[in-house]
DNA sequence: ATGAATTAACTTAACATTAAACTAATCAAA
DNA sequence: TTTGATTAGTTTAATGTTAAGTTAATTCAT
């Protein structure tokens, strides 16, 4: 006989579900907060931070870091772009191609307002002990990956 | 000496932050993608699945379950209502509240979609093993319950 | 080479979401 | 009582998000 019914392992499943829904939000809450005080949304720290750590990225690369659909990426583009930081170069290998970087306010920004975010998640993750990140870390990365889909599928 | 630095402790935060969205976002797509079928937001399902479970309710009540702000709730009663799932009936005890209340057909609807729910529930999670799935849920309400703020502060 | 398929970005329409202001009902304190 | 604060729900405006379809550029198979 199994160990487990399949009722009760759905009824976990459902627990755990919501649990992880939960924690999604409280945690987005927590650090978007921060990003508020500066006017940002989280998409927009997004493509702030992609750019700053990998440099200049063409928008299909910049949604596939920050798992958005093309043209929502167009309009934080085009919304960043309003503000003047981030510009849009046209790439010269592939006129398919706009290749987005930080201007000098932009980086300006994303270099003062990083440190506040790696502190707040700092905090956030401050009420499991070592052991317990390094094993929720673990947790959480099985369970995405193996449970990926492409987000644009062709 | 600290046995981790602050710097490493952030990075380590900031790894298992995108993991934690990342998984977030993979399960919702792949429970969401069994909702579509049914022309059901997650939202919307939320509301049923809530009404289903625990009986009529208000809607600040409903808006605590699925974690929405009041404006959000009264557009998902309108949708819903709209479809003739749900229906308002003014709280006679307290005349500032709307009682929703499932209709038959939204019974029913509910009814028939919650199995398929709660199967794909089982199946996003059967990638970990039983022990996992329990630890994970350990951690996450652990992680979820100590960051909570209320969704609308007063 | 040429046509077919693919790709990157954009556009549009519909809906979701929030914050903030507002209305109406209730509660509470003097 | 009455008035001041609180609460439930709605409305509005702004933005985010997606799906689906469009255009232009590239790639690939013959």
């Amino acid at each position: 006989m199994p160990s487990t019914s399949s009722a009760t392992r759905e009824k976990q499943a459902l627990t755990i579900y919501t649990r992880l829904m939960r924690a999604a939000n409280t945690v987005t809450d927590k650090m978007h907060r921060h990003l508020a005080d500066h006017n940002l949304s989280i998409s927009q720290f997004g493509v702030l931070e992609a750019l700053l750590h990998l440099g200049p990225l063409c928008q299909k690369d910049i949604g596939s870091k920050i798992l958005k659909t093309s043209g929502n990426i167009t309009l934080v583009i085009d919304n960043l772009e309003k503000r003047h930081l981030v510009e849009r170069v046209k790439d010269p290998d592939d006129r398919r191609r706009m290749i987005v970087e930080l201007t000098g306010p932009g980086r300006d920004l994303i270099e003062s307002i990083f440190p506040g975010h790696s502190k707040t998640a700092a905090e956030v993750f401050s009420v499991l002990d070592p052991e317990e990140r390094q094993t929720l870390g673990r947790l959480l990365k099985k369970l995405g990956t193996a449970n990926l889909c492409p987000l644009n599928p062709k």
